[in-house]
DNA sequence: AATAAATTTTAGACTTGTCTAAAAATATAT
DNA sequence: ATATATTTTTAGACAAGTCTAAAATTTATT
């Protein structure tokens, strides 16, 4: 039987595979955990036992099939739950991931199962990020960075790279939320912030801000 | 920070004293939870520690106020998923338990509240228990065991003693369901069992049976 | 290529929750 | 009331997961 920590370091393994697109070192893990480098180095050992991973000595680790079909599944209901908690029982996009943080450990197939069906088969969470299915596989739609598009392009938002709470309640304060369509109108060499129209009014938003919204161009 | 193994001690001194009516005595709890009783005892100074119980060295222990609250909240928790379960998600009240024992450790106030809500406020899980309110409340109805009605008195099933798979599937197979009325048509001095009338047909059920049953007079 | 800097691992320690085996206290029986 | 049985506690050990500090390895720099 797998343990809660083993599950939460193959999950954190799993996105840095995907940030980062190799093997992922021993203080990248620790960064993400808030640990420290050698509490990782005996995980690497643990998990490369069970065959999660595969750790080479000073090399860092990378997902076995085994590993990621875990890491899949944890947060394939992690986002169903998400979905959940919004949909369902009145939770704003930034209050959920602390909840999510702890259901996703929940062990009961039927229970994941039923949810998915409760919810109609949702393919998105809130924050626009995409729900790997039973056997792990996700569908990624073609999104780009807001601050990548040109001045006078029309597009919609469709996701957020960092969906803390802080930043959340910024785009609530500001309306945007996923499906707002957004125009740029101006941009700024200078510090790179840019002028875009959302329901109908301008907004200047920084670099930071745009970095962090993903987008469908139409 | 209150553990998930302090919970469950919590829990089931809670069930313990409500069935002793006392002060709850370290084997006892040490069957209950299928552990040893040097275990409990090393709990029960922590959980002394934190001021959630009161121990005496060889007289067992009692809940304080503080830690009846967190109990009943364990346990508040455990019947609303489990109504939850049966009502939304398809689940038999056969499957509910092992799933409800992880799910009631998630701590999120507002998800409890919204579940709650989602559901409408039910007061008994799906064997007939009493939900506890926020502050640990329980209102009781007036059951008795099937075993103690007279011969040709009319009743009601409102709840079962023995909550396990095991039985739960007997009562399916016999469709015996919360709510399903019963007459008493004989009871057999030899052995204690008795017949039955249920949607118009007679069954007849070992006294182990009769007494798991919980019913309301008419 | 040699040295400095950064990363990673090892060794040993600590906490939580558990266990076994033995000792102490309480309850029961003659 | 004394001996026996049962219950409970203590003492010491272990596994999981973490930490600090020191050693080993890899990477970067001159």
């Amino acid at each position: 039987m797998i343990t809660l920590s083993e599950e939460n370091y193959l999950k954190a393994i799993y996105h840095l595979e995907r940030q980062i697109g190799g093997t992922v070192s021993t203080n990248a893990i620790a960064e993400k955990m808030d640990t420290k480098a050698s509490s990782v180095t005996d995980m690497s050992k643990k998990l490369a036992d069970k065959d999660y991973v595969i750790y080479k000595k000073y090399q860092g680790v990378s997902l076995t099939d085994k590993g990621h079909k875990i890491a899949a599944n944890v947060v394939r209901k992690h986002r169903l739950w998400e979905v959940f908690l919004v949909e369902k029982l009145n939770f704003s996009w930034d209050e959920v991931h602390d909840v999510a943080e702890q259901l996703e450990h929940i062990k009961s197939p039927k229970l994941i199962n039923e949810i998915d069906a409760f919810l109609e088969f949702p393919t998105h969470d809130p924050h626009g990020d995409p729900i790997p299915d039973k056997d792990g596989n996700i569908f990624v739609l073609d999104k780009v960075s807001l601050s990548k598009v040109a001045i006078n392009d029309l597009c919609t938002c469709v996701g957020v790279l960092d969906s803390s709470a802080e930043f959340l309640k910024y785009l609530d304060k500001h309306k945007i939320a996923l499906g707002t369509q957004i125009k740029v109108v101006e941009k700024e060499s200078f510090d790179e912030s840019m002028t875009i129209i959302i329901h109908d009014s301008e907004l200047n938003i920084s670099k930071a801000v745009a970095n962090n919204i993903y987008v469908k161009m139409h």
